[in-house]
DNA sequence: CGGCACATTAAGTATATACATATTACCCAG
DNA sequence: CTGGGTAATATGTATATACTTAATGTGCCG
């Protein structure tokens, strides 16, 4: 432990690099630096912290990743004028949600019915051959209420084993997890009004407001499977974040 | 241009680091190397790819940036377990979002009042002393029709500049983009049943399952602005996306 | 046989160096 | 004054090197 280290503080154990990130980041945050606003040179900051133009490069490297600033090679590097606001969408598996809201978490399949795609089901996957598909839907509990109804497809061209599966005793999203670990989402979010079946489904009257997120899951650019999640709407909220500096991680 | 270059193809033009990122990323989204699986060391990688451990070393920093990695001192690096799946949510300005749908897109403010801020006021913006606050609603119009429903408060100790402004003409959303450039945001969003107010302010029967997005937005700690904008449901849908590699790009 | 010092290993950070590339600025010829 | 070629410049990428740090394993000695 050197002297300096010892008087830097609450700093110290951090690298330099990401000392300096979070220096510039606090600039542009606080408006010093506002939008449009050119920042050192590489060589100018470098000789700021007296390292090497390549820890301050790692720095501004990872601030234009995560978007707070734009580079230009000749120009130099300027805050970016913030555009559409992006946050980050939790979504996590519905038996976490229930827990976290400190109820038991039951699951019930409600129906499976494996059948050559329709045409319906073509444009949901985005199949162009007729291919085989399962649809699944299912009903998640919290405590003696239905917190959740869940109409799913299931690609069996992408997955296979779906077939074998009954998912009377497993929630196809968990199921799926396991077959395809990672995979691309686009999701949908929506307030509809609760038509008959949804209605009966989840136990409200009729035309209830009813929040609806659709996700399309692929992999490698083909669909392996659709869903559709339909909550009681004044009873379930989505949350999302955005902050700056954690962009990376998305 | 060398001949290696032209053989490469369609991958040319990429830096090697970002085309080892791109690999390792394809191996893990295919399920070839599972969760929990260890990958190569650097120094095997560097071998593999004829390079430094320096290249191998700013694409694996990469990849644990973006949650795809874990990186373990003298282990080595294992493929994450898949946690919550989180997208990218993507929260544009409703100007923007109209002339995207091809209508003309057209604001009216509805009300303006300037107060102390009342207890569901300080609730909102987290306040602790009792400061003063701006609360304005409007219409945003997509052609004739109302588009969405905004009830906004704006705390004047952060921004006292809202003092002054009418919002007569100026959306206050864009308005404070330009007096705050950069924040953090929170977030939630839900359906709700239209009332009496929401029902007569978007010209639809009480009743209507409504999206309602509020967000709440901080800098550097004080809340700075609560904005709850109600969208009539049917007509409307929130998109998010999740892909691995852009993470870093929130 | 148990515990602790020490060596080993893989990643983390930082540096100097080199060359590539894109863009701007400048200067000179027409 | 204008256009085009050229030099200057800031960033982008890659390398070899060196030292640090954390975690794991190994072996020695009481």
């Amino acid at each position: 432990m050197t002297v300096s280290q010892t008087i830097a503080g609450a700093n110290t154990e951090l690298s330099l690099h990401q000392r300096i990130v979070n220096e510039i980041e606090g600039r542009i945050l606080s408006g010093e630096w506002p939008p449009g606003h050119r920042l050192p040179f590489e060589l100018e900051l470098a000789e700021q912290y007296g390292c090497s133009r390549m820890t301050v490069n790692k720095a501004m490297a990872q601030l234009a990743r995560t978007g707070l600033i734009e580079r230009r090679k000749k120009s130099g590097s300027f805050v970016i004028q913030p555009h559409a606001q992006s946050a980050v969408l939790e979504i996590s598996e519905i038996k976490q949600e229930v827990e976290g809201l400190g109820k038991t978490y039951r699951y019930k399949r409600a129906s499976r019915e494996m059948r050559k795609a329709t045409s319906d089901d073509r444009a949901l996957l985005d199949l162009s051959a007729s291919g085989k598909v399962v649809e699944v839907t299912a009903l998640h509990y919290a405590g003696e209420r239905v917190f959740c109804f869940e109409e799913r497809l299931i690609n069996l061209a992408a997955v296979p084993e779906a077939a074998e599966e009954t998912f009377a005793d497993t929630a196809p999203g968990s199921w799926l997890l396991q077959q395809v670990p990672w995979s691309a989402a686009e999701h949908k979010i929506k307030a509809v009004a609760a038509d008959d079946d949804i209605a009966s489904a989840l136990s409200i009257p009729p035309g209830s407001a009813c929040l609806v997120v659709e996700r399309r899951t692929s992999m490698q650019g083909t669909f392996i499977t659709h869903v559709r999640l339909t909550y009681l709407g004044s009873s379930h909220e989505l949350v999302a974040r955005f902050t700056p500096s954690q962009t990376g991680q998305i």
